[in-house]
DNA sequence: CGTGTAAGGAATTCTGACACG
DNA sequence: CGTGTAAGGAATTCTGACACG
């Protein structure tokens, strides 16, 4: 498919989906044409991009986790190259993801039984002002 | 307490801390001294602040939203004000919040899963280079 | 660093029409 | 009828650049 297609179905900018392929995160095919053509595959790929962009990962940790991720799960030994600079990093975002999860999920929580509250007080005030 | 004390049990920064009276959000005594006056309560209380502050909700939401839960959960009626509107955006922010949750725990398990395959592979290494 | 946008050009696709055998 | 084609416009995509927080 092109690129318009999957900006269409992950909702992805095209603007964004270039940028990956900028920084080596997606590398569709091209056609004689230019257009780019990405394979069935990078729909999934690209949401887990686009899911680690928008947590905060700078793109240049994205890319040894995607090597990562593709590799057999038998040949994959010393194959990593970083060595502790890159578990240190990685260790640091964990902590950053996990307790802003963490966060979030409770304020969620507080939003939610709220308007819960406010639901259940007000029933049949006015019918839908919409 | 003073706010010092609070600061430090609650890890929120003092600056903040005097911010969220500004708002409305907590409402310490005072000394003759002048010196802000702060619950047991206000531990708890000051923490829901902060966690619903840093997930993006703006302030003007917090208040409605606090005032809600210091009622007894009885004569808990008429009181609200907003209306729809409020249902509204506590809706929004709700939706927003949810889906933020999701897309930062999807990423904090990507990355968690990347981190046990790095110390996996590299088991001794180099003996902790610290 | 991640993202939006305006710019100018090239490739692609669409429709309705005409031609041909 | 099925098929090819020239025509004009619209939608899509391309790149490199500047702007912003």
């Amino acid at each position: 498919m092109r690129i318009g297609e999957l900006s269409r179905r992950t909702g992805i900018p095209i603007r964004m989906l270039r940028y990956y392929e900028e920084r080596g995160l997606l590398t569709p095919q091209r056609a004689p044409s230019g257009y780019r053509h990405y394979q069935e595959a990078d729909v999934e790929q690209a949401t887990l991009v686009s899911s680690l962009v928008r947590s905060g990962l700078p793109t240049r940790l994205i890319l040894p986790l995607l090597r990562d991720k593709q590799l057999n799960p038998m040949d994959r030994d010393e194959t990593d190259d970083g060595g502790d600079d890159l578990v240190a990093l990685f260790a640091a975002e964990f902590a950053r993801l996990d307790s802003q999860v963490k966060c979030l999920s409770f304020s969620r929580n507080a939003v939610q039984q709220h308007l819960r509250q406010l639901r259940a007080t007000r029933v049949g005030h006015t019918p839908t002002g919409t």
